[in-house]
DNA sequence: CTGTTAGCGCTTTCAT
DNA sequence: ATGAAAGCGCTAACAG
């Protein structure tokens, strides 16, 4: 006689009265953490196709105090860069039994640290933490209950790892590349001062006008905030005061679209008169018209490098990071002046 | 004295035991489950702040059955189309308690399959499944298992719920646009012809043509996959055959951006000497130069109606799931012919 | 090689 | 109002 399925899922130990044996012995088969004899195994494989048997990880995870679950928090859920790097990361996880639970902390500090603890609760074997604001020192004291992997901050810890991008020398190439085309009114502009990363591109700009001799003028630099609208905020903001430039430098390939857009409103041709480039390399930097300068960060690369170490750390191994390095990709937005 | 931190992350028995109560008591503060005296309740909430206790939310699923957490599925986790949703969806959960957990279906039934094995195997309380291509009895079959909320077909099962954008009205609100301004050439870039909403459109386009008495060209169809570098491919090789048209519909705003540049790249002036309309209303769309003539799909209230009725479900209620229609967006990529 | 037993951390009757 | 005790589904000694 054939029973109907049974009510809730099947359990372990369903499939252990099913086959005649003990639960242990189906937990050894599932784990292989022991030799089991062939025809015991045979009836407890079958007895597990037959009841439609997975085993309920939660319960794994409270035996074992591991959840195979690893947290991920973004800033910004449908930010292109967040989206690249994530793809990085899911690709990492694949086939590693490991999946992810992705939280937004709205760079913000405050948010970040309360999404933390609300993976911790959660039991996560791990954290990885794209762009966080987050103290150095809340970040440690966090990592001493899961490991934590961030990006944007250089880092070392018995249980913490950071690795960061050189913002600063991407910024540098970028500017390098208009001066030797023979800009020299080269705009800016910037990301949100607080960023760290928006700051160490001012930076590197700074640098490479004082190296080429070009004085600096605070009036061609304008304060954006990452996003398109900022972009053309800028540029709207500079022709309104009257300020003149042949070039312009976005802090990121959004902001630099939105320039775009706004040069294009007022006749401005890119890159016959206004030469343009931008931060990142967006996927979709490939595809504006015209293609876009920009320099470009591995995005996938960085995602893919911060989960591998993080499953790393979890395993107790410690491993350098190496990702590879900016650099700058012209592409149609910039022509000699 | 003070002792210093515990080993591990404390438990609701270290609770218990600080507060000199037992393990009950502390749940049902925590829980509200029932009424505590409030000289306990005091002892117990100042225990917990000592203790730094935060409840293990798997011993809570062991013990409850549910896990709080729900899974979601999309196909490409780098694609602003699906970002947008994960956006809605991301903003839906928030302060539910839920967390969700994010895998990629890379368009795949098989694979569609197997990630809501997993999900299941977690134990989600739900899902939530995204353009997925599951045939309808597989997915209802889950369903048995845990509610699932599928967007892209309509769906109407006690366990499920599916619903979906007019895909063909809004092609034909597109191509009708097109007509009225003037144009009779119409190029299509379709979708593949494995996707429904990719047919839909098609049916679309094919429909207001055919009102407005302008015979079926296939000359002018080709087939693209939906994204960028398929519409630049789409552009040179209907040149390539010398094949004449005064407008492009682009199935969707990525295959509209690279057939946006193909046209760049062959000196034809958008909107001046072409025209050009996409279909998603891409966050990116209002960006590019000149910015994007499109048909709006609200995505970001898809992922959030989705979630919100999925939430219902779980709780045994069930409602009448209603979305914004889709819209045209006319904007500079458009002219009379 | 295999079964028995004792929990993982929490909730929930059932008593009191 | 509160505690004792049982158990969610699984794994890991410990015996045999």
């Amino acid at each position: 006689m054939n029973k109907p399925a049974p009510a809730g899922p099947s359990t372990l130990i369903d499939v252990a009265r099913e086959a005649g044996v003990s639960p242990s012995t189906v937990s050894r088969i599932l784990n292989g953490t022991a030799r089991v004899s062939d025809d015991k195994r045979q009836a407890v494989l079958k007895a597990i196709a037959r009841t439609n048997f997975a085993p309920n990880l939660m319960a794994q995870g409270l035996k074992k105090g591991r959840t195979h679950t690893i947290g991920i928090i973004v800033q910004d859920i449908s930010s292109p860069f967040f989206d690249e790097t994530l793809h990085g990361v899911d690709d990492g996880l694949k086939g590693t039994g490991y999946a992810s639970v992705i939280v937004t902390g709205h760079w913000s500090a405050l948010e970040e640290a309360d999404r933390i603890r609300l993976l911790l609760a959660r039991k996560v074997d791990g954290i990885v933490l794209l762009s966080g604001s987050l103290p150095d020192d809340e970040l440690l004291h966090f990592a001493t209950q899961r490991p934590i992997v961030v990006t944007g901050r250089a880092l070392d810890a018995p249980n913490a790892l950071g690795f960061t991008m050189d913002n600063e020398h991407g910024a540098w190439l970028a500017v390098r590349h208009l001066v030797e085309l023979g800009h020299r009114r080269i705009a800016f502009v910037s990301g949100p001062p607080s960023h760290a990363d928006a700051s160490s591109r001012l930076r590197g700009y700074r640098r490479a006008l004082e190296e080429a001799d070009i004085p600096f003028d605070p009036k061609l630099v304008v304060e954006g905030n990452f996003r398109e609208n900022s972009g053309v905020l800028a540029m709207n903001y500079l022709y309104d005061a009257g300020t003149t430039f042949t070039a312009v430098f976005a802090a990121n390939d959004q902001s630099a679209y939105g320039a775009r857009l706004a040069l294009y409103r007022r006749g401005v041709h890119v890159p016959d008169d206004v030469s343009l480039v931008g931060f990142d390399d967006l996927p979709g930097s490939a595809f504006t018209t015209p293609p876009l300068t920009t320099v470009r960060q591995p995005l996938y690369d960085i995602g893919n490098t911060a989960i591998t170490a993080l499953l790393r750390l979890i395993n107790g191994d410690r491993v350098p990071t190496r990702v590879p390095p900016v650099e700058l990709v012209v592409r149609e937005t910039t022509k000699r002046h």
